[in-house]
RNA sequence: CGGGGUAUAGCGCAGCCUGGUAGCGCAUCUGCUUUGGGAGCAGAGGGUCGCAAGUUCGAAUCUUGCUGCCCCGACCA
């Protein structure tokens, strides 16, 4: 992409309204655009960069097993009859009205619609396990956004949900989405804890919160020091056996840990001090299993081996891809800007052309943009007629890992500068070693 | 939902107390000079001063009502 034909709202000064520093850099990078209290518009910027986590997320799901499809914002009233728990929810549920003046809602979960669509056409025990998933826009009518897209009103949310004939079956339906969770907090270079958890409105006896810790995370979390150096479950890992399975749930639920809700100060306190981990904390993934809490009263039932109706029990699994932004930018920054992990970032390399019109540094621009692009990297080329100084603050601003900067200084000697990002690491090589140099970054599909 | 703020150009702000028809910096546009870490000079454009009613010869400024937004708390898959 050439700057000068995209479109990248840069703030130079920082809206009084942004506390916290994603936000704050969110808006300068020109990300979102707030249009109402807790409701973004989604700039390209920051649309591209919502797009790669939704990738990482999808690819973790699906090896995981889960099948995606995709529902509505919008569901009726009538739904959410069935549960029970459209008088149930309170005033967080955007309720609307058609124009045959019959009740919608704008969805905050699908659990209801979900359990309507599997009841329609899965008979047989025989078709399951069933993990479904979408992504999609919620809304839930906080009293109090804030944070930007940390604690906003619409959001996206991946949220799966299994179905299975036993709670034995269910339980391992639960440990493979935990173990997808950690592998995708893990791709996405996060450090994410599991914490029993609160099961809140949506029911059920078994949840774990996944927790990153951060500074401006809205949540008191415990637990034990050696959490933040577990080793992620492997990319072979066999999701289709309940013991590796149950194993690697083991292994990550083995130590102390759990949010202010459900915190034990004995148990906490009881750990050497030099594993005590007390801090805030940011949700980035919450897992529940809660049997047939919706499958009983509507009646989402199959046939079981014996021929008798069984009633499924089911869990949902949800991970906040915008709220992850947010995250992500918490935990990777400086004072220059946000630095995003190569796979996040919404362009892999910068270029910064330092005098646009001058032939030699055009050419040799042109060149590496091509080459990089054909390569299918993705390249934002600073071709503006700007000073160098503008063009090294926007790349570092809106966090480029990989920044080539070409200039006639540079090009006398036939090289070109490569800056990493996160280390602030420059060097001086041939157009060629950059190029080897950036296309050996790209990683092999995990 | 309680408490506290705030609303003036795209962003950050001054002007309000003491009423006289709107200003500064950044950004934008034009020209010239500059050109390796957010350049300089000169000029230009851009605002129903959140909305409504009232007081007044005259309201950004005073009064009343409403609304948006922000912060603290409570709340919160």
């Amino acid at each position: 992409m050439r700057l000068s034909r995209y479109f990248l709202p840069i703030l130079r000064d920082t809206p009084k309204e942004a506390e916290i520093v994603s936000h704050r850099l969110m808006l300068r990078a020109g990300m979102i655009r707030q249009q109402s209290a807790g409701i973004y518009a989604w700039l390209p910027l920051g649309l591209r960069v919502l797009n790669k986590i939704n990738a990482v997320i999808r690819e973790e799901q699906n090896r995981a097993g889960a099948v995606e499809l995709l529902m509505p914002v919008i569901q009726s009233a009538d739904l959410w009859r069935e549960s029970g728990r459209y008088e149930d929810y309170g005033k967080e549920m955007l309720r609307i009205k058609d124009r045959h003046e019959r009740e919608m809602l704008f969805g905050p979960t699908n659990e209801e619609m979900i359990t309507e669509i599997f009841r329609t056409y899965v008979r047989s025990y025989k078709d399951l396990p069933l993990n479904l998933y979408h992504i999609q826009w919620k809304f839930r009518d906080e009293v109090r956004p804030r944070f930007g897209v940390m604690r906003s009103r619409e959001f996206l949310m991946k949220d799966a949900y299994s179905f299975d004939l036993t709670a034995e079956g269910a339980q391992h339906s639960y440990n493979k989405m935990f173990v997808a969770y950690l592998r995708t907090f893990a791709r996405l270079g996060l450090t994410a804890i599991p914490m029993v958890a609160d099961t809140g409105p949506i029911g059920g006896n078994l949840s774990h919160e996944f927790i990153i810790l951060a500074p401006t995370g809205e949540s008191d979390v415990f637990c034990h020091k050696d959490y933040l150096s577990f080793t992620p479950p492997a990319a072979d890992v066999n999701f289709d056996d309940p013991k590796a399975m149950q194993s690697e749930v083991d292994r990550f639920t083995s130590l102390y840990s759990a949010t202010s809700e459900k915190h034990d100060e004995a148990a906490y306190e009881a750990l050497p001090d030099e594993a005590k981990v007390s801090a805030r904390g940011i949700e980035v993934g919450h897992i529940f299993y809660f049997g047939t809490k919706y499958s009983e009263p509507m009646k989402a039932v199959v046939s079981g081996p014996e021929g008798k109706d069984v009633t499924v029990h089911m869990g949902s699994y949800g991970i906040g891809p915008s709220r992850l932004v947010a995250a992500l930018i918490e935990a990777n920054h400086d004072d220059n800007g946000i630095i995003w992990p190569d796979d996040i970032a919404p362009f892999r390399v910068g270029i910064a052309n330092l005098k646009s019109g001058d032939a030699a540094t055009d050419a040799a621009c042109e060149d590496i943009y091509a080459k990089l692009t054909k390569a299918g990297v993705d390249v934002l080329y600073d071709d503006r007629d700007e000073r160098a100084g503008a063009k090294f603050a926007t790349m570092d601003l809106i966090g480029l890992p990989y920044q080539v900067i070409v200039g006639p200084k540079g090009l006398a000697d036939g090289q070109v500068e490569l800056k990493i990002r996160r280390s602030g690491e420059r060097e001086m090589l041939s157009p060629e070693a950059v190029l080897n140099r950036l296309l050996a970054t790209i990683s092999p599909a995990i």
